[in-house]
DNA sequence: GGATGTACGTA
DNA sequence: CGTACGTACATCCG
């Protein structure tokens, strides 16, 4: 067989190559946003796309070390010993990498007692063997011995990973005067730093080449080390131990135990979806193109079966041939489908360029698709179905009931969907594509159009095949959650999915006249700011540019430095406000009043131009957008407008209420989040503070100065509410200095007083930090989960803002759940009452109605009433009610 | 045109 | 060196 013919096997030694990588590539170029390093990824995948681009292996692996101890540390415990710490910017990266081969679908393999190149070596072997052309790829020298005929050894020189030299046997020949085979012999003689191996003093390269060519072998040699005269000799003799101890160690294993042999390593099809998600949060978009680009070329996208579990998991079901269903056919079909309404089915809606086009509905195995034609065939049984109880299974649930509602279709019994599962699983990340969550859970690539083409060659699945993975994912997720995130689904998030939908359906009603005013007079005064502040400085600049701003301020003023940036120093408020205290200048002012109304500008056009042609303004809710389990809003967002500022609030006052209602009325929870620390930590102070119904930082104040709650002064009640609201954030004493603008050894002492009254506080908040690091994860009251598998990251400041997290995530997904709890309970008092009255907006701990003519009494009773009654805690849950004309004037 | 960084609005 | 978000702009890159 000529070498070109043979299959090509490449195996790559994962630890030695990315630990090169990361020396090779400068650590702070690779720096996601939160801090993860990744320069050992991105040197590693770089040089592996090289790789498979130019030698084309047909086979691949990369086999990793466990840890540092093998049996060699078990024979030798000074073995590679001298080697340091292990760069904690480096260890975090490793798992991270194996990730990423998992998505592009590329074997990786470690043995527990063994080294990485152990395996490569039982992998060359059986591969030769087999008849594979065989490529080594590492970065240690002990791999030398493997090169033979068959067998070629890729070996990073000292610039890198980008550039390897290849040893077959003339080249290893031609460097080290010797055999392949040889070479570990060479190196028992010499010893080995890095691996903290000494050899026979005196000894180098040379001598111990001279050796084995005059002796042929160490064995040899040994026998004959009586011949050797002079220094070396003796060393010899004396220190032969060393070099059979070396010669020992540095032997590789060549037949490790492995689950996997060399045919089992084909190169598999990649999972775009999943390599996406993967990259996507290593922030790697160049490599994201290069490898889709590569995979595309080698035609490895395609829908192909994903590469076979190593131990044999049950095998992947058929996907049901789909098939077009109308009229009576689909009615018999969805009856008996859905055993008369009680079998769960799976259900995607088509989308194509006028709104909805199909039906996807599946079951366990049949798939049906179902076009949608509004008007022509009789969709009467469909439509019953959509409208009933009967249980569907969906991706992205809301989305489709609002396109439902569009065309006039109902749709009820939604019974589970996988974003939201999926989401509840792993709050921290999207889950909007079903592609990605088919391959996380089901370890199935489900074929995607490609975005990059602009006319597809691959077609997506058909809704009908999907709603039948969507199917598959409900068990396959609902096994993975527990018993506490489970109880969250099925009681709030999914009952939550209608009540949203309307929400957003029914929208906010705006006037717009009052805007448009708005808008005109901040146009006008940001002008005359911009204005004011051109003269100050004599001339022109972009206000809005903060390099502009850095050139004028640091440079041409010479004004004090401030906080440094990625790109310079800040112009921030603080920092602006800071300068005006150090370097006084009346630029500073009129910039910030001109980012001031600037800000509020861009509220109100944004605001504007989102105004439906209805007049009202229809937010959209992301469910599953944040990681403590409250809900966000977009396009626009609502849940960030303005009412700080006397300006701010009037953006406030144009949201109003609609035509056929009366008022608009708020209801908002009052220090909720203290409340919950209060429950969750049952510190008697706080509860006292809170059954007392007195101010609570008043009370707090009064506790802490040792005074009476009437002597407690604004700068104390200050303080105080900064302290305590500080604390469910992680706050540190040097952020409290900061933000408060007083000396660090006074925040110290604050916090300190603080804690002598309120200890069980700063027990709790310490013990869910370390609970979560056992557990792995936070806990909600009612029992939503988050990971934070960051707690036990070698990086520092991962690790920081991981325990940060923890400490907050309970408190203030607690304070979601229960809102969402109360919105449950008034949607339904509202259906069951038959009130026309309507929620409309939720603000995290605020609710705002639309109130119907009539019924503001009834509506005030039952928000009141669920609201209040969400959550049974040790301290009361208050709630602050108003009605008035507006969002504003309903606040006061 | 898309990604990134800075800044800033809310709870 | 305080949690959780979304948006807008300037800027850089290809």
């Amino acid at each position: 067989m000529s070498d070109s013919a043979k299959p090509t096997l490449l195996l790559v030694d994962g630890h030695s190559l990315a630990f090169r990588a990361f020396y090779a590539l400068p650590v702070d170029s690779f720096v996601t946003r939160d801090g993860q390093h990744t320069n050992a990824i991105h040197g590693f995948l770089s040089m592996l796309l090289l790789l498979l681009q130019k030698e084309r292996p047909t086979h691949l692996a990369v086999a990793f070390d466990i840890s540092r101890y093998s049996f060699r540390t078990r024979e030798y415990a000074d073995y590679k010993g001298t080697r340091g710490e292990t760069p904690p910017e480096f260890m975090g990266q490793v798992p991270l990498l194996e990730e990423a081969l998992a998505a592009m679908n590329i074997r990786t393999l470690s043995k527990e007692d063994y080294e990485a190149d152990d395996i490569l070596a039982t992998l060359a072997t059986r591969g030769k063997d087999a008849g594979y052309n065989v490529l080594v790829v590492s970065g240690d020298r002990d791999t030398i011995q493997l090169v033979d005929d068959d067998i070629t050894l890729l070996y990073p020189n000292a610039r890198g990973v980008s550039e390897l030299k290849r040893y077959d046997r003339d080249a290893v020949v031609e460097r080290y005067g010797v055999e392949p085979h040889q070479y570990p012999e060479i190196a028992a003689l010499v010893g080995e730093t890095s691996d903290n191996l000494p050899g026979i003093d005196k000894v180098g390269e040379k001598t111990a080449v001279k050796w084995i060519n005059q002796y042929g072998s160490l064995e040899n040699l040994l026998a004959s080390a009586d011949e050797i005269k002079g220094v070396v000799g003796q060393n010899l003799r004396d220190q032969r131990d060393r070099a059979e101890r070396n010669r020992r160690l540095n032997r590789l294993v060549r037949d490790v135990e492995l689950p996997l042999g060399p045919d089992d390593l084909a190169r598999a099809p990649i999972n775009p979806a999943a390599v996406r998600a993967v990259f996507d949060r290593l922030q790697f978009r160049t490599l994201l193109e290069r490898v889709l680009k590569l995979a595309s070329e080698e035609g490895v996208t395609d829908a192909v079966a994903p590469i076979a579990p190593v131990d044999d998991a049950p095998g992947i079901p058929p996907t049901p041939v789909v098939r077009t269903m109308v009229d009576e056919e689909l009615a018999l079909w969805l009856d008996r489908a859905s055993a008369g309404g009680t079998t769960p089915l799976g259900l995607q809606l088509e989308f194509g360029p006028s709104g909805l086009a199909g039906f996807g509905i599946a079951t366990q195995d049949d798939s049906v698709y179902v076009p949608w034609a509004p008007g022509r065939p009789d969709y009467a049984a469909l439509e019953r179905w959509l409208a009933s109880a009967s249980p569907k299974a969906m991706h992205a649930s809301k989305r489709q009931y609002k396109a439902l509602d569009a065309v006039g279709l109902a749709l009820n019994g939604i019974m589970y969907d996988t974003m939201i599962a999926a989401w509840l699983l792993r709050p921290s990340f999207k889950h909007d594509d079903l592609a990605t969550l088919v391959y996380d859970h089901l370890g199935e690539t489900l074929p995607e159009g490609d975005p990059n083409q602009l006319l597809p060659e691959q077609e997506g699945v058909s809704p009908a095949t999907e709603a039948w993975y969507i199917l598959r994912l409900v068990d396959a997720i609902a096994d993975r959650l527990d018993d506490g995130s489970t109880r969250v689904a099925r009681e709030i998030e999914l009952p939550l999915v209608p009540v949203l939908g309307r929400m957003e359906l029914t929208g906010v009603s705006v006037d717009r006249d009052g805007l448009r005013a708005l808008g005109s007079s901040l146009s006008a005064s940001a002008a005359d700011h911009a204005s004011s502040a051109f003269d100050v400085i004599g001339r022109e600049i972009n206000l809005g540019s903060p390099k502009q701003l850095q050139q004028l301020l640091f440079e041409e003023l010479g004004m004090p430095k401030t906080r440094a940036t990625k790109t310079g120093y800040s112009t921030d408020a603080a920092s602006l406000a800071d300068l005006q205290e150090k370097a006084p200048h009346p630029f500073l002012g009129l910039l910030l009043q001109h980012r001031d109304v600037t800000k509020l500008n861009q509220i109100v056009e944004t605001l504007e131009k989102s105004i439906a042609d209805d007049g009202r303004i229809h937010t959209t809710y992301d469910q599953t957008g944040t990681s403590t389990g409250r809900i966000s809003s977009n396009d626009p967002n609502l849940q960030n407008i303005p009412v700080k500022t006397e300006v701010g609030r009037r953006i406030r006052s144009a949201f109003t209420y609609g035509e056929g209602f009366e008022s608009l009325l708020t209801a908002d929870y009052s220090q909720i989040e203290m409340r919950i620390m209060a429950h969750l930590s049952g510190d008697p102070g706080l509860i006292e503070a809170f059954n007392e119904g007195e101010d609570l930082h008043r009370f707090v104040g009064a506790r802490i100065f040792g005074v009476s709650p009437e002597d407690v002064t604004p700068t104390m009640r200050t303080k105080v509410k900064a302290m305590s609201y500080g604390l469910a954030y992680g706050l540190s004493a040097f952020g409290l200095s900061k933000q408060l603008r007083i000396e660090t050894a006074e925040a110290k002492q604050l916090m300190t007083d603080y804690f002598v009254r309120f200890g069980a506080v700063r027990d709790y908040l310490r013990n869910v930090v370390e609970q979560a690091r056992v557990d792995g994860y936070t806990e909600t009251i009612f029992g939503r989960r988050r990971p934070f598998p960051d707690l036990h990251s070698p990086n520092r400041v991962l690790r920081e803002n991981a325990e940060r997290a923890a400490l907050n995530s309970p408190i203030q997904g607690s304070a979601a759940d229960i809102m969402k709890i109360a919105m449950l309970g008034i949607d339904s008092d509202l259906n069951e009452q038959q009130l026309s009255s309507r929620m409309l907006l939720q603000v995290h701990d605020e609710l705002i109605f639309e109130v119907a003519p009539g019924e503001l009494e009834t509506l005030t009773e039952i928000v009141r009433t669920r609201m209040g009654s969400a959550a049974q805690l040790s301290v009361p849950l208050d709630v602050q009610v108003g009605t008035g004309t507006d969002w504003d004037a309903a606040a006061h």
